[in-house]
DNA sequence: GGACAAATATACTAAAAAGTATATTTTAAA
DNA sequence: TTTAAAATATACTTTTTAGTATATTTGTCC
């Protein structure tokens, strides 16, 4: 079992994800997190060592819980397109997405960029390894038959996700579902036309 | 002739939209723009109300800025084909972007979506206007025969920005422009499979 | 080129945010 | 169930950042 503090900062860090997700990491601050938890500096105080300590660990996280959630959908896809689907289904919401506020990994990506460096690489392997992922996926798919040759699964596996992602932006700017349907269904009919 | 005052407030405002492009809005603190600028806050002060005004003038120039640029390169393209192509040119080079900092449309578009509402609304406004004009683009090739009736202007259209969008976003978290060219050439050749 | 208004600089105050010392409460092992 | 250590709360200090009052300088119009 968990020890109460191992709970309480688990809480913490789950209880910032939102947070962090919404306003950023510049634009969170120490009082939001408290009240958001009705905790006390003393008790924060307690669990990270400063405001940067507690930022990579709820930025560490909140990527590892959407990569496993995104992962987990796609695992439920039969065949290799399926899993594809899969992938494309996951935000097909863009507005209530998973954690409220977008995508925590392209989030995340933008304001790290330029400001925070050690954050930024984490980011950065987790976009890698989504490739790799998606890319070994399509290949595999080309090996076992579902698709012709002349598919390039690292130049899909980039364009799904780039589209993906920056489709979310848009729509959720503009506060609308709908292009995303068009955007999804446009790939999934993309990547038919590679299925043998 | 512009007076001094106008010059000066001009330079503040150009000056400080890399600024806000890297660090976001509220990344940027008055300091930084006064170390840039070499003024005092006295002078600042003496131009903008407050920092909300200042942050929303910037945002304001640095986005029509952009959206200028964009659409002066698309003008260049002689057939639609060729405009297309240029947009999709433009950011060819994802590192290293005409404002530092990557695409301020985006970058300002994940920031305010859940925290700035008015500044939301002047990026939902550009983005809308980005996609009629692309749509409309499109449009015109399908009528003078150029495309296909069968591609889907508005649909096709979001595609381009999306992925172009987030395709900048992941090459500069993973600090490689090359993916970007793979993605630039699978959409031409998409839009290729609907030239007549 | 002198006057005066506009622009800018200096030096301050106010507010917000981070961080800490210490007291109190709670947990869990003996 | 007692007790020592761990966890949390309280009340503070420090630091950072925004904003302002006033002095000085500069531009421009007569």
């Amino acid at each position: 079992m968990l020890t109460k503090a191992e709970r309480t900062k688990q809480f913490i860090l789950e209880t910032a994800i939102p947070l962090y997700n919404e306003k950023g990491i510049s634009g969170v601050n120490i009082d939001d997190i408290l009240e958001a938890t009705k905790l006390t500096k003393g008790c924060l105080y307690g669990h990270f060592e400063n405001k940067e300590d507690l930022s990579a660990q709820v930025i560490d996280l909140s990527l590892k819980m959407v990569s496993e959630k995104i992962r987990a959908a796609v695992y439920k896809g039969k065949t290799i397109k399926g899993k594809i689907f899969a992938f494309l289904d996951f935000y097909k919401n863009p507005i209530e997405t998973y954690v409220s506020g977008g995508c925590p990994i392209f989030n995340t990506a933008v304001e790290a960029d330029d400001n925070y460096p050690f954050i930024k690489e984490k980011v950065a392997k987790v976009i890698r390894i989504g490739q790799q992922e998606l890319t070994a996926l399509l290949q595999e798919g080309i090996n076992n038959g579902e698709f012709s040759k002349s598919l390039d699964p690292a130049v899909f596996a980039f364009k799904l996700v780039a589209s993906v992602e920056g489709g979310i932006v848009m729509c959720r700017v503009m506060d609308t579902a709908k292009p995303m349907q068009g955007l999804v269904k446009s790939l999934k009919s993309e990547l038919e036309q590679y299925v043998i």
